[in-house]
DNA sequence: ACAACAAAAT
DNA sequence: ATTTTGTTGT
């Protein structure tokens, strides 16, 4: 038995969106912590990590661990036909082939519910262990989704570099060639609209911008977003879920080799 | 010798916006009651009625009654050309074979004249019995147009049911199933926003929701939809203009056989 | 002001 | 069927 009642239902509907591109089909896992996921995308480069906490739904019961595979584009539609304000209340029973949404609209007049048939997924659940990362760079979301799509209309990939001079993202392409460099800013009003760079070594990674602009998706979710680096180890590009938890998404740096470094 | 002159122009642009994909050609009926016109969609299987009566015009000459067969698409382009503020007359002379529609621009700027030739459309008008209705339905009608078409993303037709519950409308498809109950709630500050249940009987009836959603281009007509259901008679969904008239769209329901009810 | 959605044109 | 344009919501 599972009954899972949030409140805010727009933080599920965000959710999905910015995950449903990079991954067709995945398990969530539900459990007294909380409502999870992980999964690669479809072509096994990206890594998806969702966390939502228990203690950010207003109800929140699970009897036992569980597994539900889902097709993220099923659950998708089914999710959109929420309102942006409705209640959104997942449902399972033990035993069965298929999950309940049920959505209540602010004034209860409307009360909707949809059932989704359920699919067995493999599921190689990947333990992320803990890293040291050389430099982690907070920065408004809109900013780094802002510097992604620019970027990706000159080149294909871009480097990340951080140094005491702050965060550079520089692309390369057969039109030409873009830099773009953020300094660290703490002096801003509100601390989500501050950039902050810590870096124990500077760090220079090629990634591919395909990805970057996928997880840029979550923008919505948050107003900041936290880049974490170090060198040889997939950057973490994490959206704090206000209150629940997190999307975090993890992309392998490009290795450039001396050749491809030549040609540049 | 026909003269109209409808000075909130828009009500017409809208109407042709609301029928145009549905039907193809029609004759507009001329007479001293009002503008009317009364066709089939191209598959024969909705009907739309549409009124704007004569005191709705800020001048309304008609000498006799007259049928005129215009292709909606046509017109409908022809419309597109008038600002949404501009006072829209019609106007046509016995025996011409062409209608003329001017478009005057509020300050009296811009005066436009768009001359369109007719068609001869066999037109069978159908008598439509007044009927009595088991259920009627009314709530918003931008509501109305959400149900229709989040359902239409899980499935094909749409089964509405009125009980004392209120009003309940569910689908079914490949990916799932959902059921949308919304409850009388006649306590809204404005009237429009009432869903309001008037039922004598307990009735449930299947509809394409293709059809649905074609109705439902009227949703800009006005503020709130009247559901009118008898078993084994089409469905009206009316939309009011104001102070002029209607849109009404007939559907027949879909007989579901015992075959169609076992396999779901 | 931007992005998502729906309509129209090719 | 696909691309472009216009409209709506955030």
């Amino acid at each position: 038995m599972l009954e899972l009642r949030l409140v805010q239902g727009s933080l599920l509907k965000k959710v999905l969106e910015a995950i449903k591109d990079l991954v067709t089909d995945a398990n969530f896992d539900c459990s007294a912590t909380g409502f999870s996921l992980q999964a690669m995308d479809s072509s096994h480069v990206a890594l998806v990590a969702l966390l939502l906490r228990s203690e950010g739904f207003e109800h929140y019961r699970c009897d036992r661990n569980i597994s539900m595979g889902m097709n993220l584009n099923n659950m998708s539609k089914m999710l959109k036909c929420a309102g942006n304000d409705d209640i959104i209340t997942i449902k399972g029973d033990d035993g069965s082939d298929t999950v309940t949404f049920m959505f209540e609209s602010p004034n209860q007049d409307k009360i909707s519910d949809f059932e989704m048939k359920l699919m067995d997924i493999d599921s190689e659940h990947l333990g992320i262990p803990e890293a040291e990362y050389h430099a982690i760079v907070k920065m408004p979301s809109s900013e780094f989704g802002r510097i992604c799509k620019d970027l990706s209309s000159i080149g294909d990939t871009v480097v990340i570099s951080v140094s005491k001079e702050g965060v550079k993202f520089s692309t390369r392409g057969d039109i030409g060639s873009a830099n773009i460099v953020c300094r660290q800013n703490k002096t801003v009003d509100k601390p989500e609209g501050a950039t902050i760079i810590e870096m124990n070594e500077p760090v220079s990674l090629t990634f591919a911008l395909r990805y970057l602009n996928s997880f840029t998706k979550a923008t919505t979710l948050s107003e900041s977003v936290t880049i974490s680096l170090s060198s040889e180890l997939p950057v973490v590009v994490e959206y704090k879920i206000a209150d629940m938890g997190y999307i975090r998404f993890y992309l392998a740096p490009k290795i450039e080799d001396e050749e491809e470094d030549m040609k540049s």
